[in-house]
DNA sequence: CGCGACGTTGATTTGCCTCAACGATTGTGG
DNA sequence: CCACAATCGTTGAGGCAAATCAACGTCGCG
């Protein structure tokens, strides 16, 4: 089990001691996932926050008609997990699945407590990584209230370039909020510029 | 200046001892702001997180057709800033501007800074504050691409009793992202139900 | 090979916006 | 304390953005 790039992902916050890092790979545990495998279902508790060594996942919910909604992808030194069900314990209404062939490293709840409780450099380091992740969705709140769909495509393309051309534009369209068929309008209407 | 209100916050989450209280004390100041008043504008930056002991204030972005659209609402015992501009030192594109006489406690970067660390508490304390300010809006953005606006307002009304009984039809409008009159019609249509 | 996911296009419908107007309420200055 | 302005909430007519539904060719994969 390769923990190289998870501690080079925590020492641009904060390095970690020797002892941290022992404490930290007795608490990891690696997961091969493969494309459309899923980590979390629906009605499941979110036991594991997960960071990604490799592939691309995304978690989503699916409305009472059967539509999904992407709320996230993960790609390479990202974070997944539905932070609700994993601190509440209770059910979770999202699904997170694989978009390609995936390594992952995960954490359990009572060992995240457990660092946070033994080491408050996690309590730091996680601190400092929600704050990113709040500002971030922050600004994504407000493009969906005040953007048009060929703006939020646009931002979209901009926020995550090495993205774009991994997923499918059905992906994409369920993430910025419209049908994969007026995506493919406003991609058109997009490249008649 | 009376810290009761933060210091019984905090201690929700983990209780502050003696020598916390003291350097928390000597952090914070109390400020008065009336309504319609800014403690933020474009074009600023960020310079304190602001606890509200007493008040309502709003944090919104104004378009380039010179729309406001409100990203967050904050009254007792609850925070503002903007993030981003706090944590970056950049301009922000947000206002903040008290809705009723409010009452608020500021503390400043470099304070913040100084808190974080030499009281690791505070890591901890502010961690688990900005993960449910998370997950909150992390619910937002699902039913922002996800549900109509009537769903939108009902759940605004279920998720935030307290509020939109403060605030006029228009600052909700904002905030669940359609024109007031649009809200006007929603509001026709559940009464006529 | 055959099936399912994908991307596209067109016709139609619907949700929401824009603009304009109005009375009711609130706030403010004289 | 009154007069006036500003904001608010509402209604209606018309328009636009995006959804829905249906159809079709392409591609990758089992």
């Amino acid at each position: 089990m390769n923990l190289l790039p998870i501690i080079e992902h925590f020492s641009n916050y904060t390095p970690l001691d020797d002892l941290e890092i022992i404490e930290l790979r007795s608490k990891i545990s690696e997961k091969k996932v493969k494309r459309r495998q899923f980590i979390l279902q629906e009605g499941d508790v979110c036991k594991h926050i997960s960071f990604v060594v490799d592939g691309c996942l995304k978690m989503y919910k699916v409305d009472n008609k059967g539509s999904e909604h992407n709320l996230q992808f993960s790609i390479e030194n990202g974070w997944i997990a539905d932070l609700g069900s994993f601190y509440s314990g209770k059910q979770s209404e999202l699904y997170i699945e694989a978009l390609e062939q995936s390594t992952i490293l995960q954490i359990k709840h009572v060992d995240m407590i457990y660092l946070y409780t033994n080491y408050p450099k996690f309590d730091r380091i996680f601190r400092v990584l929600i704050e990113n992740a709040f500002i971030k969705i922050q600004k994504r709140v407000l493009q969906n209230i005040s953007s048009t769909a060929e703006e939020r495509y646009l931002d979209f393309l901009n926020n995550y370039p090495n993205l774009f051309n991994r997923i499918s534009n059905v992906q994409i369209a369920s993430y910025i909020g419209v049908t994969p068929e007026f995506l493919s309008k406003i991609r058109k209407n997009i490249t008649t510029k």
